[in-house]
DNA sequence: CGATTTTGACCTGCGC
DNA sequence: GCGCAGGTCAAAATCG
């Protein structure tokens, strides 16, 4: 049993995105029929198991694939100094690309976020926290206020499996004014169920709603 | 000088 | 069994 899920991530320039995790990369491959070579990053930190993987869009090359795998045993205090200029894409179309998901990692990543937005408790409801198929749990042992913290403003919106295993949010340095949302035409971002968020529609982008299609 | 990246070799799984 | 493709290893190079 393994985490595994793909998000797009837009890139500008040069920039690349930082998930306030620290990555090291061991190994790079050409993948075939695809002109961009993916990228094989392990996060540094000796007891986490993370590891994800990085390939620019063939359609967009702006756009980057980053399929994480496995847990984060740690914390990243990065994520205290999130900026409001985040911008991230959840794509489901790319959890099929991961040959070895098991349908039932499929259904524990689309459990959460398919569910019916009950923003109008303002009280934070700690999510019951999925116990990870390999036992791990992140953020298990953190103090609650912290997790909230942590958690509360950033990707409080998905309330799921994003919350354990994606780095809170992928950050990107540019400006968050692209007219790159154009080519993500699926928007439930501006679902009134992200009102209540403490972040702004147009500084925080989280593509869920075709996430429960696949359930 | 330690950490990180690069890159070719090696390993493994899968389809034929 | 063989070949291909994807994933990982590890030594060398590079960077800060």
């Amino acid at each position: 049993m393994d985490h595994k899920f793909t998000i797009k991530i837009k890139t500008c320039e040069s920039g690349l995105a930082d998930d306030g995790y620290k990555w090291r990369k061991y190994g790079q491959k050409s993948i075939k029929n695809s002109p961009n070579p993916r990228s094989y990053y392990r996060c540094t930190n000796p007891r986490c198991n993370a590891k994800k993987q990085v390939e620019r869009s063939m359609e967009d090359p702006e756009t980057l694939t980053v399929t994480y795998e496995g847990l984060h045993l740690h914390y990243t205090y990065s994520h205290l100094l999130l900026s409001g200029s985040s911008q991230y894409y959840y794509s489901d179309t790319n959890l099929h690309v991961a040959k070895k998901l098991k349908c039932q990692s499929m259904a524990e990543v689309a459990d959460a976020p398919a569910q019916p937005p009950t923003r109008s408790t303002s009280t934070i409801q700690p999510r019951k926290l999925q116990p990870a198929a390999d036992g791990a749990v992140l953020l298990g042992s953190a103090d609650a206020s912290l997790r909230h913290g942590l958690l509360g403003g950033v990707l409080r919106s998905s309330e799921g499996l994003l919350e354990d295993v994606v780095p809170l949010v992928v950050r990107k340095p540019c400006d968050s004014t692209t007219s790159s949302f154009d080519a993500f035409p699926s928007s439930p971002a501006s679902s009134p169920s992200y009102s209540s968020l403490p972040l702004t529609t147009n500084s925080s982008y989280l593509d869920l709603g075709t996430l429960s299609t696949i359930m």
